[in-house]
DNA sequence: GTCAAACGGTCAAAGGTCCT
DNA sequence: TAGGACCTTTGACCGTTTGA
């Protein structure tokens, strides 16, 4: 477990977090037992608490279960770092023997729900809890070796990979490395992903695969870069607001260093910065928060060449998206602030779809460049129109 | 929770207070749920009770709530530790998985409505009433003889028409006749007036005229042709979803008429109404709805151009313009479909933004063939990029 | 190879919820 | 209202992984 510094806690030090005796350093911060485990599973099962005061609660031994919200607010004050839990759970097997009678009771695969002991309220709780498993099997998925996949149809029509995750190897490509000046084989190669994971993303949607082929496929491709460019910013290591960092290391600047520019088009990523990533990190938008935002612009009624039939349904199919994001907003941070919230982030799709519009613009310059700027046959379906 | 040792409370095991079964050790006894509960409830609430009778109740089963004094002395006197009681927790919510309470409910006695019959009126109210007089003052000047601006910055800086509204003449172009095809004239005509009608609407938020001509005119210029096409679609007579139908009379055909068709460019008309005049009339959008709704797109802070000084109060005004919305909205139909009503107006946005940058790009093929379709130079200035 | 630091998993025993 | 069945959350303890 790369500890940062192999320091022995010195005896006596207390707790960062609730001055509790401490038993090490636990994501980087001296701290007990207890904050140690409660600040791992808040961040694993990605629960949001609500402060019934003002927000300043004190946490100290005593009190620290008192107040969910204050207690996480301060681990992460204190410097823990919620990269340094490992959601890969293939490197460590079961502690346990008999863990393996309960993998026979439960059948041949490991099914996702295992580890999720979620609440489940409402109806919309059942939504966003439903996302966020999705979102970080996504996420998982994303340092996965994934195989060539030429044809979009055929891909969308196959099995979802998410339930076969812990099949599959992890790719060196995808590990972190010290950041470094993106290429134009960093870009594509994240691009190809990206969209990759995208098609694994929307058939996790129920209403989606019932659609037919062809609005599964209008659905697609009128999403599937504003998945990538979100993605991309979204999970992008804070390293100021002037680059793009991706998940291997390589970055890209705000004013696009040479290697990744393309002669005649006009460089798109200084907005994906300004009013895409700034903004996510100005309005503190939560992973569940994101994960329903890109939802609700999935299931897009206004989407190029939908059946008439199926608008109806999209159409219900992202309000009832709508809403889950609205009470998740309000239920974290209040009512009024909340509302603020909400209406800022819906605000962000209009710009996202100006970008988004370049983005078609700058793909035609490039092929008419073909010869030098090959695009992959499998992004020209899924992007081009 | 320092449990003494770790072991399981033998099978069979029983309450050390009353002898029913036990569920494991509480406070360092064994004990059952109801024991458990009635000691921690009993130190928590600093409850003192006095016993009816002599003192020495027996306590089993069948009796142990006949005396609470006898019970809780019991409770001491087998072993029960006050110390392992704990501080108050945090609230973990509903713990039942189905609930038929809350939101889905009628709207009607939703909390948020305190406003709506209350003296005071808020800033929401204040806000939305101001842009409703503006509205009304602006669907009056449509209908004026307007007097031709050629230069957009001059038109900005000049008074207001609104205030002078009543000196002007009614326009006999204007005035509804039997409906008829509208030729290419009247497109120029009335594009040219709901522009101009722009130019005297943003004159009349106090925050606009603050910004410096530079700004303003980024603004506009994002925005002139959203507010054009959007009164375009939201005044026209409901003579189905097929016909945009103007002030006068002339109307346009969903698959426009060859007269106005231009070589080389896509029809927008017929996405002017399936994603929005149909979406409009569906949701039964309001004109102080509209009218906030317009606000709103006007401040856009990701505007081209702006300075990045402007962007800040133009994205809080956006958010004043937002939050009225959405009172507005919820205090009319109530909380639950006012949230949905109001996510899909919001949703609508990029929808509008792909229809703009379908018509700038027309516009971009029309400067082509110019000598066939002339572009007025104000068109030109405030919709051109 | 050795071993301690720091990961994740476990489950008894805390507290909270909600129907009676 | 108070009681208690049933639920979630907590954290001391333990096995595993990893790097110096």
């Amino acid at each position: 477990m790369q500890p940062r510094q192999r320091r022995k806690v010195p005896e006596g030090e207390l707790c960062a977090v609730c001055s509790d005796r401490a038993t090490g350093y636990h994501y980087g911060t001296p701290s007990c037992n207890g904050c140690k485990t409660f600040f791992r599973r808040t961040i694993v099962s990605g629960h949001t608490f609500v402060c019934q005061y003002q927000g300043n609660c004190d946490v100290n031994k005593n009190v620290r279960c008192a107040c969910r919200h204050c207690r996480f607010n301060k681990c992460i004050a204190v410097g823990m770092d919620a990269r340094a839990i490992q959601n890969d759970r293939d490197r460590i097997g079961p502690t346990k023997k008999f863990r393996m009678d309960k993998r026979n009771s439960s059948g041949d695969d490991d099914q996702i729900s295992v580890t999720s002991s979620s609440p489940q309220r409402t109806s919309e709780d059942r939504i966003i809890e439903q996302l966020f498993r999705v979102e970080q099997l996504v996420n998982a998925l994303r340092s996965c070796v994934l195989l060539e996949s030429s044809n979009v149809r055929e891909t969308l029509a196959a099995p979802c990979l998410l339930s076969q995750i812990d099949q599959l190897q992890p790719d060196p490509l995808t590990t972190f490395r010290t950041p470094y000046l993106a290429g134009m084989e960093d870009i594509k190669m994240w691009n190809i992903r990206e969209l990759r994971l995208c098609l694994e993303w929307v058939k996790t949607f129920e209403e989606f695969a019932k659609l037919g082929p062809n609005d599964q496929m209008a659905l697609v491709r009128n999403f599937a870069f504003t998945f990538n460019i979100l993605n991309r910013v979204f999970y992008s290591a804070d390293y100021g607001p002037d680059k793009i960092v991706y998940p291997n290391g390589a970055y890209i600047l705000r004013n696009a260093q040479e290697a990744v520019k393309i002669p005649g088009c006009r460089s798109i990523y200084h907005r994906q910065m300004d009013e895409i990533m700034i903004p996510f990190r100005k309005f503190q938008v939560t992973v569940k928060e994101f994960a329903a935002f890109k939802a609700v612009l999935l299931f897009n009624p206004d989407a190029c060449e939908l059946s008439p039939e199926a608008k109806i349904d999209i159409a219900n199919e992202r309000t009832k998206y709508l809403s889950s994001l609205f009470y998740l907003i309000t239920n974290n941070i209040g009512l009024a602030p909340g509302v603020q919230k909400y209406g800022q982030l819906l605000m962000m799709a209009p710009s996202i779809q100006k970008i988004i519009d370049q983005n078609d613009e700058n793909m035609h310059v490039m092929e008419v460049f073909e010869h030098i700027w090959r695009i992959d046959s499998f992004v020209k379906e899924l992007c081009m129109r």
